[in-house]
DNA sequence: TTCATGTGTAAGTGGAGACTGACAGGTGTA
DNA sequence: TACACCTGTCAGTCTCCACTTACACATGAA
């Protein structure tokens, strides 16, 4: 993970609305105007909000389609575990220099 | 930790500039203008960005005066070690609901 | 055909926070 | 006295992003 990415990260999951979502995404899957209803959000600036923590890899979504058949994105949590200190945050930074270098084909890691 | 703690602490760590001071600071302390000078950054931008990572307990300063009788203002990391999963996230937005019962005289947790 | 449900996006507003320049004050040295 | 350092803060600008309103378009049921 490099900067770039954890600061994505980082950014996604420091605003309280998205740490709401979170929480109501935990116990299972929900889709959009649910999600919206519950939360009490209009349904834009939860697209908003799921688009930025699905770009973080916290969140992912998928259109299904219910019995009745009407399209409905759910959402679910990504699985995701960081730990963060000086040393994670300095090996981020070096990644940078490494992705330099090796520009493309990434390193996984 | 509670949600307030967390989320003042990714903020603060979520944003470019501040993971370069952090990056900066790793290796020992430094006085305001210098880190100023290494960035690049203005000292009123610099003490804004300071001064959110130290309410955010990542940095602490204190006023040092050198040898030849000048003020100097260091800053030096804080330690600090979160991590970062659903898990500990719930726990934090549960802490909220302990600190409300509680009130007054927290958990220290 | 109308209503209630859902997805998805475009366009605009408002406010917080990032950033700059300029100031006032202190010290030691030439 | 003047200069080169330093700390600390105020007042302003500007940019980004959080947020709203409004739209177009589907489906199934009354």
């Amino acid at each position: 993970m490099d900067s770039e990415e954890l600061l994505a990260f980082l950014s996604a999951v420091g605003h309280a609305q998205r740490i709401r979502i979170i929480t109501e995404l935990a116990p299972g899957q929900l889709y959009v105007s649910e999600l919206a209803r519950r939360l009490g959000v209009s349904r834009p600036l939860l697209y908003m909000h799921l688009e930025r923590l699905e770009k973080a890899g916290l969140v992912v979504g998928r259109l299904e389609l219910s019995d009745d058949g009407k399209a409905l994105k759910y959402f679910e949590l990504a699985p995701f575990d960081v730990r963060l200190n000086v040393d994670t945050i300095l090996a981020a930074v070096r990644q940078d220099a490494s992705d330099e270098a090796g520009q493309h084909s990434p390193e996984g890691s």
